[in-house]
DNA sequence: GCCAACGTTGGC
DNA sequence: GCCAACGTTGGC
């Protein structure tokens, strides 16, 4: 079988859709529609059961992964792809091949102290990790195991870092 | 509001 | 298949 949970990391606009919306929704749960870009949609299509989100605020004020949420359910066709009312309709997309996928995800755990980017550049140890990264716009991105720890370490509690 | 970094589109 | 033009993302 695969390896065990995987980690990721998916961005919001608070403006559009916060962690505090995700913990309002129903079941604290929700589809994570409008992803338009094949990479990120490749990603989601590989998320599994149980893989731990980080939830992190774009164009927000500072930029912040703010906490966590958990896949609940993987990857099935975006509803709004077919929509012509919705913003994200793809004319181009078929029914009977559908383009754009979501996932389900469901809200875990709100960080107490949100980590913003300066935060996080200053940790060594998240060097590598994909957000940091100069000009990185992926909406969907793997997270390293270590980062995760280190991330969610940082979350429960600035005490050491 | 600016602009760097990409991704996509379309002419050729 | 190249590449210029254009659109978008998202930090600053």
């Amino acid at each position: 079988m695969g390896e065990g949970r995987q980690y990721w990391l998916m961005k919001s606009e608070p403006d559009v859709f916060s962690i505090d919306d995700l913990a309002r929704s129903p079941n604290h749960t929700t589809s994570w529609n409008g992803v338009r870009n094949y990479q990120a949609r490749n990603f989601m299509r590989a998320m599994k059961l149980g893989d731990q989100v980080l939830f992190y605020h774009s164009n927000a004020n500072p930029p912040s992964v703010v906490g966590i949420a958990e896949v609940v359910k993987i990857a099935y066709p975006d509803a709004t792809q077919f929509d012509p009312q919705d913003p994200h309709f793809d004319p181009a997309s078929k029914p009977e091949q559908p383009r754009w996928d979501v996932v389900d995800i469901r809200f875990v755990h709100k960080f107490e102290t949100s980590l913003s980017l300066d935060v996080l550049r200053g940790q060594p140890r998240l060097k590598g990790m994909e957000l940091l990264r100069r000009g990185s716009r992926l909406s969907v991105q793997p997270v390293r195991a270590a980062e995760w720890n280190q991330v969610v370490r940082l979350g429960r509690g600035r005490a050491d870092g």
